[in-house]
DNA sequence: GATGAATGAGGGTTCATTCAT
DNA sequence: AATGAATGAACCCTCATTCAT
């Protein structure tokens, strides 16, 4: 019990060290997130810190571990696609979801940390990528393949074709979002884009009357 | 006569330099490129870097100026293409060079370096932007309106038919590029995703006949 | 009781620190006056004493600022300078007590380091000087200023007559010592030095009979 | 005749050299005189500056002996001053060439340098100051002296009487204007503090009727 | 003699990490 | 477990000096 107790209390504390240190990454990046800023931040010392982390490289692979159940675009697409509605329904759902999560900050800062930090640690990097972006791709490939097993679209390849889709959600405003360089998409915007982007997508992947 | 040499020499100097801070920048980036490890593999001594590049800072700078007339998609996307080739034709041509561009390894570094950078100097990203991604879209985007104006393709807005195209020509292949998570695509990769990316783009804006 | 010892502890520290770099600064001039000499006197690395002051600067400013109580003349011309004693007597006191503090080491160094140091940070010498040599001339003109109310001498201007008595003080010998070319002047030499001072003064200054 | 041209094209050289040094070394203080600084207002390359001055410390050693001319007091005490003028009249007028040179920017900056340098090096120092104010205080003692053999005055000791002469010309004021808090005085401020310091004098000194 | 590119020792500073309390 | 003072390696940068041309 009263083991158990500390347990927890370490665990927290543990946590409430993660969640400073995740804030910071994102806010800096690897290199300018110092150990003295996330002490600071959480209100303990320096050294406190590596009571709970080995090294601030640790730290730093802790952070991505805890990020992974969120990862990009992964929870956004849903794996009880409701196989009854029109395709271009479901789309635009999903695609509505989609750009509002890949836009959000949270996801922008996720994006550029990632790309920062995958020379310096390749095999995060790929776990990353897996359990994320690859997850959702996957999910939205099984959901075409069934549209297309009923009939619903004509595909040559679901997973280009799935590709194809979330691309088209994100067009060529990601990489100005990316560098800060614009705000992100308002509601309207994202009906009017997504609206196009499945008017595509279906011209392309329709099946003909 | 005897001048000119000596700025040539002082100028070739300065390039050598430059183009291995390049490549440790693209290697490294900003913060763990140590001027002492461009000056080792310039072959000379950090006080010889600060006679051609007041700081470190400054060297960085002329690094992505230097890069500039090359930027991502601006040189892929030809002015003189020509009105009178069907459309198809041409932007499966276009779309076969800009991919081969947008994952050569010199694109993706720079990428790479821009999204990790874009904080510290937001100013410079703004400049690449603008001079490099930005004036492909734009030129894409002028060819796009000539051939809704004869009547070739069909498009409520030019500018996103050009995002569209572009970013179906990434396609969700851009970001495991980026995390270096896949080889560059070969040839004949490149040669069908283009064929369908054009078959999905006319699909969605060709004239109907 | 706990902190206050820890507090003590590093404040102990500063003021060792403090201490060590005061006496570099006196010998070596700001400039010459390195970290790491400083850092090896007091036995510690270079980083401890940045844990203590932010940049050097920082800790040239908490030096001179800690000698700011002692400054050149303030101290020895004593505001409770008694109304009753004669005059003569009153300047003897002072004067020899002066004169010992103008050529002591202490003052001597501190002198030249003001003098050196006036360029870079011409604010601070403006402080020093301020709280300093300028309260020392504000004492002795403000007890001249009741001598001379009461008759006891004749002035037309009490700050310059003061200026003339220190400045007698210091005679020409003051140059020669600040280039550390003569020793400080013996108990004697200050009795008979200063008794010629005050001769001097009480002829251009007494009252006439 | 030809090497003696070389010869006065060298020397000249030389002199163009030392004259921008002076003037860099009174600005910016030996540390703080960088031989790119001289060698860029000179017109010509660090390199050169090499072939006239073994080093930096040389072409310092160089100034100061350039200086030694002009020193301090020295000029401003006339050896010529005559004899049968009386005392005050003969002081007056010293007195005001001497505050006007000791106030001077150039002896200002002099004073600076010398304090500043004097722990460099101190053998410089000692020649400099007997070259220059000793001279000084030795002319006037002994233009004392025949006053006093004449009559003319009373003193103790023509030595400490000519000291005191000299510090009241330059007052308490002398620290202010080396620290740069004060601008230097009118000739105005000259005339009336002099006739003050003449008057002091000649209290203290003067024959009684 | 003049040049200016090259040098390299050594400065101030930062920050991840350790360890005695 | 928590602290925070201490550490030191390694960074960027400066500048007096050298030397081939």
């Amino acid at each position: 019990m009263i083991e158990s107790q500390a347990v927890n209390r370490r665990d927290q504390r543990r946590e409430a060290i993660l969640k400073v240190a995740s804030e910071v990454f994102f806010e800096e990046g690897y290199a300018a997130a110092f150990m003295s800023t996330i002490a600071a931040r959480v209100g303990g010392s320096k050294g406190t810190l590596y009571n709970y982390f080995k090294s601030k490289e640790e730290l730093f692979n802790a952070h991505i571990e805890s990020q992974c159940g969120l990862l990009f675009i992964g929870d956004e697409i849903d794996p009880t696609l409701v196989d009854d509605l029109p395709v271009a329904e479901v789309l635009t759902q999903l695609g509505e979801r989609l750009m509002a999560h890949i836009f959000s900050a949270w996801n922008l800062n996720n994006f550029r940390l990632l790309v920062t930090e995958a020379k310096r640690t390749p095999e995060l990097a790929r776990i990353f990528y897996q359990i994320g972006p690859a997850v959702g791709i996957e999910r939205l490939t099984a959901y075409l393949e069934r549209a297309k097993a009923r009939g619903a679209i004509v595909a040559d390849d679901c997973r280009r074709a799935a590709g194809h889709f979330i691309c088209l959600c994100r067009n060529e405003r990601h990489l100005p979002a990316v560098l800060n360089l614009v705000e992100p998409p308002s509601a309207e915007l994202i009906k009017v884009e997504i609206a196009e982007t499945v008017r595509v997508f279906m011209a392309a992947y329709g099946a003909k009357a």
